[in-house]
DNA sequence: GGTAGACCTGGACGC
DNA sequence: GCGTCCAGGTCTACC
């Protein structure tokens, strides 16, 4: 008999839309079944590993968030099963009004959550395996480091143990390899302080300066990793933004000139620029592939990119 | 400080 | 089916 746990969100949250909102909800082990709209994944709570399924009392704004868990769990288990759900979901960030003061077109929806990981360590491996790949192959390097290492996806200890080479002839993670595990023994080591990255009173900065030391983040993976900290000042572009600059906001140039125009049309949104740069470029996928709750991983989940989608037209045009 | 090339994988494409 | 080319961000060497 596993057991149940009851969270009230805030009464703008709308499970399926801000579960569904960041492309890390169709990353292993995160499971997302778009027929019951229902989250399922593993997750390590002391020792023991439960597969949490996270959903909507009702579908509406506020409704109650059920998560059942497939094994019974004891209150400390319980507080730790709430706290890692809590981070994933954003539920910390009660109050979207100052993002929707800034950007008033989310303000109806009460759009502005992002998902994320239940963790920091796997927000940053998982950056680190959307570097320098396309999505798909994204998808397969997370699904095989659960399917190798661990099912509710390695922990740091865990791949500090790990040979590199393990993690690139079993995993696919490339050259990633040695850097991964540098991450993992850092985090081990405690040098990896999420309080230290979310505490307010460090700058932007000088959290910017600490994420790009460590091995493998660059400019890109930097500002990903700020973002999921709760940090929207600093735009992660990638080729991605190249395209919405040219698609959607009808710049033209050469990259660097479209990355420059790209910056400078958001700089308006101030510390919120993240945000709302990355509503208007899911917005530009959910137009073409429908709501994200709809898209089934195994399919529109490893195709929705902008690059892929520019190849399909390619394809279809005669 | 700026730039070029290597790193590795998977998918598209041509034969 | 096989070989080739290309996309993708970080890192290092070099100017």
């Amino acid at each position: 008999m596993g057991s149940r746990l009851r969270i009230k969100p805030p009464e703008d949250y709308l499970f399926k839309r801000d579960v569904c909102s960041y492309g890390y909800f169709l990353l292993a082990p995160n499971r997302w079944d778009p027929e019951s709209c229902t989250l399922t994944r593993p997750l390590l709570l002391d020792h023991s590993v439960a597969v949490l399924t996270i959903g909507q009392s009702k579908d509406a704004p506020g409704a109650d968030l059920i998560v059942q868990s497939d094994i019974a769990l004891d209150r400390a288990q319980q507080r730790e099963a709430r706290c890692r759900v809590e981070r994933m979901l954003r539920l910390d960030e009660h109050d979207l009004s100052h993002f929707h003061r800034v950007d008033s077109r989310w303000k109806r929806s009460g759009r502005g959550r992002l998902f994320r990981s239940p963790t920091l360590f796997e927000d940053i491996v998982k950056t680190v395996t959307n570097c320098n790949v396309t999505w798909a192959g994204t998808m397969n390097m997370n699904a095989r480091l659960c399917e190798v290492i661990s099912p509710s996806f390695p922990s740091p200890r865990q791949l500090s143990r790990k040979r590199p080479a393990t993690l690139r002839s079993r995993c696919g993670v490339g050259y990633r390899d040695e850097r991964i595990v540098a991450l993992a023994k850092l985090a081990v080591a405690g040098e990896i302080d999420e309080d230290w990255y979310a505490d307010p009173s460090n700058s932007d900065e000088a959290v910017r300066e600490r994420l790009l030391a460590l091995p493998g983040i660059g400019p890109y993976a930097a500002a990903n990793i700020m973002q999921l900290l709760g940090r929207y000042a600093s735009l992660a572009l990638d080729t991605e933004s190249v395209r919405h600059g040219r698609d959607i906001l009808g710049f033209e140039g050469e990259s660097n000139d479209i990355m420059r125009r790209v910056t400078e049309h958001y700089e308006r949104f101030g510390d919120q620029r993240f945000r709302s740069y990355w509503l208007d470029l899911w917005s530009f996928y959910e137009d073409r592939r429908g709501p994200a709750w709809t898209w089934d991983p195994a399919t529109v989940g490893r195709t929705f990119t902008a690059a892929l989608l520019t190849q399909r037209k390619r394809l279809a045009t005669p």
